[in-house]
RNA sequence: UCCUCGGUAGCUCAAUGGUAGAGCAUUCGGCUGUUAACCGAAGGGUUCCAGGUUCGAGUCCUGGCCGAGGAGCCA
C-alpha cells in the first residue's frame, strides 16, 4: 500500500510511489500528455500523465475529468521546476471517487466571477485559493489571540450570547423568542466580562456578536467575532498598552507562520512589518479633531467621527493610531469620565492604517456605584436590568478597563482585503442570510 | 431610509432605435512539458418582471423586483 500524503509534505516524498486524495483543481492537456491539478485541502500538485506509459483506460479516465471531481491517485513524487510547487505527481493509477457529469459542471471557474455570484455560491468558493489564504490567516489570527492571552496569564470566561436586555441600550438588537419571553442576541460580552474580571482578575471571552443595523458597507456584518479582554485594577493606559501588544503580537505571528498566504493574496508585506513593533502613536481626541479640520472635515468637537474621518486619520500613520478621550456624550454609559475634565471619556479606539478603520474598542469603565446609576438614568436604561451589573460596583468595587477587538476587520487589513464579507466563511450581511 | 450605478448564454461582458455577439465553461478534434496552456469546430438566449411609445425596443418612457458601491446608522 501507497502513503496518503498530504500535498503539502509532498517534498519529504520525492522518489516515492504515494497515494493523494483530493479534487481536480484544473487540466491541462497537450497531445498525448495531461497535466492534472490536484488540490486536497492542503496545497495543490501538478500531476504528469504519459499515454505510453500508462494502460489505456487511466488515460481516457483523466482526459475526461471535469473540475472538482473527487479521486485518489497514486503516483510518485518528483522534483521538477517546471511544476508550480517544483514537485510534481507522475500518476500511475487513477481512483475517480465521484465524476462531476459535463451537463452540470461546476459552475465556479478559474475565469473572473462576480461578487454576488460567488456570495450564492460562497460553499464552493471556498475552494479557491485565494479564499482558502484568507481562512487560513483568520485560523492563524484567532490562534495568535488566544495564545496572547493565555501566556499572559487571562482566563477565558465565556459569556452568553442569549441575553435578556440590551448591554448598552444604543444598537439595535436581534431579537428572539425565548419560551414566553423575549431575549436578545449578544452585541456584546462586555458587561458579564466585567463580573469575570471581579473573579479571575484577568479575563477574556471570545465570541459570536451580532448588530441589527441596516449598516451596509464594506466594513459592516451583522454577525461577526469579537474577542474582549478585561482586567481589573488596570486604567485607560493599561488598555491601550494591552491592546498594541496585542495586535503587534498578532501580526508578528501572522508575518512568520502565514507568509505563503500573504503571498497568495498579494499582500504588500512591509506594510505590515512596520506595526510588528511598538509602541503604537497616541492621539487625543481634541488633537484629532484638529488634524480633521485641517485636512477638510466638517467635523465639530462633540461630534463621532464617520467612516471618511477614521481614513483620513489612519492615512496619515504607518501604524495603528490610538484616539483616546472622546467626549462622553458619543459613548456608552459605562465609561468613567476623566476626572481632570469630565466632559471626556477615558476611552479609546484604534484605527488600522490603509484606511482599514476602527478595529478596536474600549477604555476604563465607571467604577463609582452612584455616577454609574446617573449614567444609567441618563441614558434612559431600564434599572432593573441593570442591578446585577450594579452589584459589581456595590461589592469591592475597583478600576478596571478592557476592549473589544474586532476578527473580522483585523483579517481583512492583514490580508488586504476591500470588503469584511471574505474574512469570514460564511457572512451575514443586511441582505445576505445564505448560504 | 436616502443617493449613484447596474441586471443580455452556466460565468464575465459587448451590441448607434434596425439580423442578439465575444471570451471562459461544456462537448468533439489537433498538439509529448503545459503554467488561468494554445489552435480549430459545435451546442447553448423568456435580453430581470409588468405595462407604454414606435413600422420596429436589449436600447426610449413609467412602475416594480433584485444586486453593487456609498451615506445615514454603527463602543
Amino acid at each position: 500500500m501507497n502513503p496518503i500524503v498530504e500535498i503539502r509534505n509532498v517534498s519529504l516524498h520525492a522518489g516515492q510511489e504515494v497515494l493523494i486524495q483530493g479534487w481536480l483543481y484544473n487540466l491541462r492537456e497537450s497531445g498525448k500528455l495531461l497535466f492534472p491539478l490536484f488540490r486536497d485541502g492542503t496545497g495543490i500538485i501538478q500531476g504528469v500523465i504519459v499515454k505510453s506509459a500508462v494502460p489505456p483506460d487511466v488515460f481516457e479516465t483523466a482526459r475526461h475529468l471535469t473540475q472538482e471531481s473527487s479521486v485518489r491517485v497514486t503516483g510518485k513524487v518528483r522534483e521538477d521546476k517546471r511544476a508550480a510547487g517544483g514537485f510534481e505527481l507522475e500518476v500511475a493509477n487513477l481512483e475517480v471517487l465521484q465524476q462531476i457529469p459535463a451537463e452540470n459542471p461546476y459552475p465556479i471557474t478559474p475565469k473572473e466571477h462576480g461578487v454576488e455570484f460567488l456570495m450564492d455560491l460562497r460553499h464552493l468558493w471556498l475552494r479557491s485559493t485565494r479564499q482558502h489564504a484568507i481562512l487560513g490567516v483568520r485560523h492563524e489570527i484567532i490562534k495568535a489571540v488566544r495564545d496572547f492571552f493565555d501566556e499572559r496569564g487571562f482566563t477565558l470566561v465565556d459569556t452568553p450570547i442569549f441575553t435578556p436586555s440590551a448591554c448598552e441600550g444604543t444598537t439595535t438588537l436581534f431579537e428572539v423568542n425565548y419560551f414566553e419571553d423575549k431575549a436578545y442576541l449578544t452585541q456584546s460580552g462586555q458587561l458579564y466580562n466585567e463580573a469575570a474580571a471581579m473573579a479571575v482578575g484577568k479575563t477574556y471571552c471570545f465570541g459570536p456578536t451580532f448588530r441589527a443595523e441596516k449598516s451596509k458597507t464594506r466594513r459592516h456584518l451583522t454577525e461577526f467575532w469579537m474577542v474582549e479582554p478585561e482586567v481589573a485594577f488596570a486604567h485607560l493606559d493599561d488598555a491601550m498598552t494591552l491592546g498594541e501588544e496585542l495586535v503587534a503580537f498578532v501580526i508578528r505571528r501572522v508575518l512568520e507562520k502565514r507568509r505563503a498566504e500573504l503571498k497568495t493574496l498579494e499582500r504588500d508585506v512591509t506594510k505590515l512589518e512596520k506595526c510588528a513593533t511598538t509602541p503604537y502613536p497616541r492621539l487625543s481626541y481634541d488633537d484629532a479633531v484638529k488634524i480633521l479640520k485641517e485636512k477638510g472635515s466638517e467635523i465639530q468637537w462633540g461630534g463621532d467621527f464617520g467612516g471618511g474621518d477614521e481614513t483620513i486619520l489612519s492615512e496619515g500613520f504607518e501604524k495603528p493610531v490610538l484616539v483616546h478621550r472622546y467626549p462622553s456624550l458619543v459613548k456608552a454609559f459605562y465609561m468613567a469620565p476623566d476626572p481632570q475634565r469630565p466632559e471626556v471619556a477615558l476611552c479609546v479606539d484604534m484605527l488600522a492604517p490603509e484606511g482599514y478603520g476602527e478595529i478596536i474598542g474600549g477604555g476604563e469603565r465607571l467604577a463609582d456605584y452612584d455616577l454609574l446609576v446617573k449614567r444609567i438614568e441618563e441614558a434612559n436604561l431600564p434599572r432593573q436590568a441593570f442591578e446585577w451589573y450594579l452589584d459589581l460596583r456595590r461589592y469591592g468595587s475597583v478600576p478596571h478597563a478592557g476592549f473589544g477587538m474586532g476578527i473580522e476587520r483585523v483579517v481583512a487589513w492583514v490580508c488586504g482585503l476591500e470588503h469584511v464579507r471574505e474574512t469570514i466563511p460564511f457572512p451575514r450581511m443586511l441582505y445576505r442570510l445564505t448560504p
